[in-house]
DNA sequence: CATCACGGTATCCTTTTTGACACTATATAC
DNA sequence: GTATATAGTGTCAAAAAGGATACCGTGATG
């Protein structure tokens, strides 16, 4: 499992902006967290969302947003298992930036040229 | 607003997002989109300003931005060399997301000592 | 002649991230 | 008694990212 993600950041002026970055990179954080923001969801929930992710991936992902407070993870004594996954108060905050990426990301990466660049 | 019309890879409705991030990670992009939000600058002033980077590694973020067409890169045929870099209407156009990102660093990431003790 | 500044390349190596795939537990349905 | 669903783990391997270090060409400076 990838392990601390979190060293210290000790950077210069720009630094805000990197370390927003480590929280919300990593292949699939970016998507979770915006499908988190409609709703609380469960893991297979979702698993289908992200139509490519493994299980372990997925996993892995969910345990670093959590580790870095932005989501909660809630396991019901249940069987089968039941979790669900909502943001905290400090991922709810993150959406004026999700929002900021996605409509950055609607703007300018029309299809068609993802197409051209893809093939 | 436009969406997604079509799927090129497979992405559900946060692809937007995870499509910026491919193009603002990367360990150095994020904080040099951000100094150049100031100006033009030099290899060396870019340099400089990224306390630990190796220039092969500024090299290469440089030219994955360039490629992906969120910087300009401009050579004047000097000794010794000058090269200056600046935002193109495209990078300038991220402005609003690297605010946001830099908004919530500032917001949320003040002194990262507090996450590992409050939490 | 030797050295510096500039903006890079070229090679090699280590670390990190991601992927494939097999395996687990247990209650319920068939 | 076999299969199904859920939410995972464990192990290994490949791929991607990043780092260390050395080198290049040239004109001006000492």
């Amino acid at each position: 499992m990838p392990r601390v993600r979190h060293k210290t950041f000790d950077c210069s002026a720009g630094c805000p902006v990197e370390g927003v970055l480590n929280l919300i990179d990593g292949k699939w954080k970016g998507v979770i967290l915006y499908h988190l923001m409609s709703g609380t969801l469960r893991f297979n929930e979702i698993r289908r969302k992200l139509v490519n992710v493994t299980q372990r991936m997925l996993t892995n992902q969910l345990r670093e947003l959590e580790a870095d407070g932005l989501i909660i993870r809630k396991v019901y004594a249940e069987v089968p298992p039941k979790v669900e996954y909502s943001l905290s108060e400090r991922g709810r905050s993150l959406e004026p930036v999700i929002n900021a990426l996605k409509a950055w990301g609607d703007a300018n990466l029309a299809v068609d040229k993802i197409d051209v660049e893809a093939a």
